[in-house]
DNA sequence: AGCGGATGTTTTTTT
DNA sequence: AACATCCGCT
């Protein structure tokens, strides 16, 4: 296919998402393009990561048969051969690996800009990003202010009166937040709210009293017609009718009772609308507070959510920076976008990025080159709730002239399979469309169960594939929330003795048993309590009822040193990769306080521990996966209605009105109804994308529990019963053999990198700043040129100037720009490098400055800006050459100690 | 028996 | 908000 400058790939599951995106990629480098000045934007980190590694595979092994396709596909893209393709293969991948790469989420790229630019919105460059979602501290200080203004009774006395927990008020202020850009000034709306309540309560009565005469009228039935407040009259079933003439009250119904029916509904409607003005005053003016508070603890704490770097970001892009700037300070123009799962994009990330897509939009046609595209499939968008907005597709298609084209052929499931989905999803997913198996993946297996009792189903469809012989590990289950995973979890391990289980939460880092250990220690040295000594014990395997020795272990020391400390005096190590996970992780808090107060809310995951047993997890952390054998579990439970106080109204991706839910005010407000009911529908699709998600993620064989009540696969009306043949692949075990391990670095391109360990004197905060810049201008190196020299300067000038003297950041420029003028220094680091290589060795984590690869040795460079610890240096990077050789044993080793100084380059060999 | 109405109970997903 | 359940009326 030709190339299209703007284009879109509509991916059904499994159609080759990952691919499009790199072939895309990669016909960029060869049309030309700088992988500096191509945007990638990806969902998920993992998801990145991927991107970039695939790419980088794909490219270095572009004449091999498994990248034929890809090959081929590139060269039709590119009109010209493979032989032309493969020429020049070298000189694309060699630019890409030494390319400040930007593939990351569009939150890491948020962040990075925000980084940039940070002081334009008052806030400090290092800040840290908080996933913990404890939102205690800000509640606190939220109210706190709340009260000072004066508008404390309010909060109270409004959720009080509109049965609304103080929790859901803040979930509605974080959904503003959200929508800040789109909301405009109110006008305020007139009016006396008492009188008008007199008014309909005496309509209401006037109602009453119409049947009230009438002879024979029920008691009960009067009951009904009954009204004494406000609050009564919104639960009342006839203010929905559109006639009294119904029901009991048919018999002694006459046409004034309509009469007075449609007053109220007329008079309820302007109450409501009042209302309404009211409390959006109220809501704007806490929110006003809200954003206030929120600012003023993220510049205190300098921790951000992701939702105030959208939010920051907006008002950088949107209006204090324009892009020639972010260009300059992100080192390249970006001359080429590509978005990875765009149906999952929010507005207010769409927002942010849009001056970028202008931008590269109306160069499209004239002869620079610039091209935008995005993947994606509005079937599987099931972020709604979280503010993403698959209307984005059509919307940006249609906007920016975008050609779409969609992707028909399933690569992962197997026929039975990919049959099951379409017959499906045909009739139940607007504009759905068949997709076509592989002729290599005929077969596979699909059945659906239906029982009363999920979790038996469940535990007899494992026991099944067990027996059948399929490993655990190629099992998966999904659920629909977080807790049923957790007990399936326990009863799979009750039933089947001693199996292997993963969930999200075994998963987590802090929940990985030496981790844990260290955790309650600290806890221990914190809180006092000698419990957690008690539980260290027990985590650690030594009898509770033992007494063993703390020693010198305080909780003033340095958290990274303290846990250190820990980790050593009780022999935890031994080569132990969660704990070096755990002292990655610990890098980024500020002190023992800030890490115990929200350790109960990290919910990083364990890299180790990854694909051991049944997987279980939600359907939505399924997304972007895949499975050998996929077992669908039912909802436990009832599902939970969207009780949002607030309702946005949306013309496509522009928000027009927005409501606030009363009860009852359905029935008498048109337009509130028609949003609402929009929203329903909207929601009702959401459900659906999400089965289609869950059925998509099998590759041989599904298995569906369906209950028999209340299922949540109801809506697609099932048939039980089971297709095609379970097919088990006995796979004969591998043999270890022994093998030369060839150190090969792990990191392309830039990402986000392990904080640094700082286990130095806090009394000399300036010369560590000092040290700190000095590094970091060093490691935004790009190459040793003098262009490189001032981009150095400038990143570093840019994150550190806040921190540093007059007169610092000059005298670093000039420290650096000596050493790019040595020539011994020049001459060892001619050669393949890798800034920043992280290492993991003997139970520690290793950084290592500079990694180059030369012709047949390493060369490791460990910068130095000051030789007060000659000894101690000599001694790390003894320690970094004795990591590699364990690494590579083909290969000689050679390392250095570079000093920087401002007075020479000092370079001693180790 | 079947319906309207009132009342009480239950209750996710996350970069 | 959506069910389940009970009550009263036809």
């Amino acid at each position: 296919m030709a190339f299209y400058q703007s284009f879109a790939y509509e991916a059904s599951a499994g159609s080759g998402k990952t691919f499009a995106l790199v072939v895309r990629y990669i016909t960029l480098l060869f049309k030309g393009a700088k992988p500096e000045s191509i945007l990638a934007l990806t969902f998920t980190n993992k998801a990145a990561n991927e991107m970039r590694e695939r790419i980088a595979s794909v490219l270095a092994e572009l004449e091999q048969e498994s990248r034929r396709a890809e090959l081929e596909e590139i060269a039709k893209a590119l009109e010209c051969s493979s032989e032309e393709i493969l020429r020049q293969k070298k000189h694309v991948l060699d630019r890409y690996l030494k390319a400040d790469l930007k593939i990351s989420t569009i939150d890491a790229f948020f962040a990075q800009i925000l980084r940039s630019f940070s002081l334009h919105v008052g806030i400090q460059p290092d800040f840290l990003i908080d996933q913990s979602g404890n939102e205690m501290r800000f509640l606190k200080e939220f109210l706190s202010l709340v009260k000072t203004e004066g508008l404390y009774k309010e909060l109270v006395s409004f959720s009080f009166y509109e049965d609304q927990r103080l929790e859901s008020i803040f979930a509605l202020l974080e959904t503003l937040y959200d929508k800040d850009h789109e909301l405009r000034e109110l006008a305020d709306r007139e009016g006396d709210l008492v009188a008008l309540e007199k008014k309909i309560l005496s309509l209401c009565e006037e109602l009453y009293n119409t049947f009230a005469q009438k002879e024979g009228i029920s008691l009960s039935t009067l009951k009904t017609l009954k009204v004494d407040s406000m609050e009564a009259l919104a639960k009342k079933k006839w203010l929905c009718k559109e006639s009294m003439e119904y029901w009991h009250y048919k018999k002694y119904y006459t046409p004034a009772a309509d009469e007075l029916l449609m007053e109220i509904k007329h008079y309820l409607h302007n109450y409501f609308k009042l209302k309404e003005g009211y409390y959006r005053t109220k809501y704007l003016k806490l929110f006003a507070l809200y954003k206030q508070t929120k600012y003023r603890i993220n510049r205190a704490e300098n921790l951000l959510k992701f939702s105030d770097i959208s939010y920051y970001t907006y008002q950088l892009l949107r209006g204090k920076i324009e892009n020639e700037f972010l260009y300059f300070r992100l080192d390249a123009q970006i001359d080429h976008l590509l978005i990875d799962e765009f149906q999952d994009t929010n507005i207010l990330q769409f927002r942010v990025l849009e001056p970028i897509i202008d931008e590269i939009h109306s160069g499209i046609g004239t002869k620079e080159f610039k091209s935008f595209f995005y993947v994606g499939d509005t079937k599987q968008s099931i972020y709604r709730f979280r503010g993403g907005a698959k209307e984005l597709f059509g919307y940006v298609a249609h906007h920016y002239g975008v050609q779409i084209e969609k992707l028909t052929t399933n690569y992962r499931s197997h026929s039975q399979i990919v049959d099951f989905v379409n017959a499906t999803f045909r009739e139940k997913i607007k504009g759905y469309s068949d997709q076509k198996a592989l002729s290599s993946k005929q077969g596979g297996y699909v059945r659906v169960m239906l029982d009363e009792k999920v979790m038996e189903m469940i535990l007899e469809s494992v026991g099944e594939l067990l027996e059948r012989g399929v490993p655990s590990d190629e099992i998966a289950i999904l659920t629909f929330g977080n807790d049923e995973a957790q007990e399936i979890a326990t009863a799979l391990q009750e039933k089947f003795d001693g199996i292997e289980v993963t969930t999200e939460t075994t998963r987590l880092l802090l929940h990985q048993p030496k981790v844990r250990a260290v955790v309650e220690m600290m806890k221990y040295l914190y809180f006092g309590d000698r419990l957690f000594v008690k539980n260290f014990q027990a985590l650690i395997g030594i009898d509770p009822a033992d007494e063993i020795e703390i020693g010198d272990l305080k909780s003033t020391i340095p958290l990274l040193e303290l846990a250190k400390r820990i980790i050593i005096r009780f022999e935890l190590y031994a080569e132990d990769r969660e704990l070096l996970e755990f002292l990655e992780l610990l890098g980024g808090y500020r002190d023992i306080e800030q890490f115990l107060f929200e350790s109960d809310y990290i919910m990083t995951p364990s890299k180790t521990k990854q694909n051991q047993g049944i997987r279980l997890m939600t359907i939505h952390k399924s997304k972007g996966l895949e499975f050998e054998h996929l077992i669908v579990c039912d909802r436990f439970r009832k599902k939970r209605s969207d009780a949002n106080p607030l309702i946005f109204w949306y013309d496509e991706i522009e928000l027009k009105e927005f409501f606030i839910r009363f009860e009852g005010r359905k029935c008498v407000d048109p337009a509130y109804n028609e949003a609402l009911e929009k929203n329903q529908v909207l929601s009702e699709e959401d459900a659906l994308n999400l089965l289609y998600v869950a059925f998509t993620r099998a590759k041989k064989s599904l298995i569906v529990c369906q209950k028999e009540k209340d299922s949540a696969f109801e809506l697609l009306s099932l048939q039980p019963g089971s297709q095609g043949k379970l097919e088990v692949e006995h796979k004969p075990k591998r043999l270890s053999r022994e093998e030369v391990f060839v150190y090969r670095p792990f990191r392309v391109g830039y990402q986000e990198k392990p904080k640094r360990s700082s286990n130095k004197n806090v009394g000399d905060i300036a010369s560590i700043h000092f040290g700190l810049a000095l590094h970091y201008m060093l490691e935004m190196l790009e190459d040793f040129t003098p262009q490189s020299l001032e981009k150095a300067f400038w990143a570093m000038k840019n994150r550190y100037e806040m921190m540093l003297h007059e007169g610092e950041s000059e005298q670093i420029k000039q420290r650096v720009g000596r050493l790019l003028s040595d020539q011994r220094f020049l001459e060892l680091v001619n050669g393949e490098r890798y800034m920043e290589q992280p290492l993991s060795f003997e139970g520690e984590m290793l950084v290592l400055d500079l990694l180059i690869k030369k012709e047949n040795r390493w060369v490791v460079i460990d910068y130095k800006s000051s030789e007060s610890q000659r000894g101690e240096h000599i001694k790390q990077v003894e320690r970094y050459k004795r990591a590699l050789q364990s690494l590579d044993t083909q290969q000689s080793i050679e390392g250095y100690l570079c000093y920087v100084r401002a007075a020479e380059i000092e370079i001693i060999a180790v």
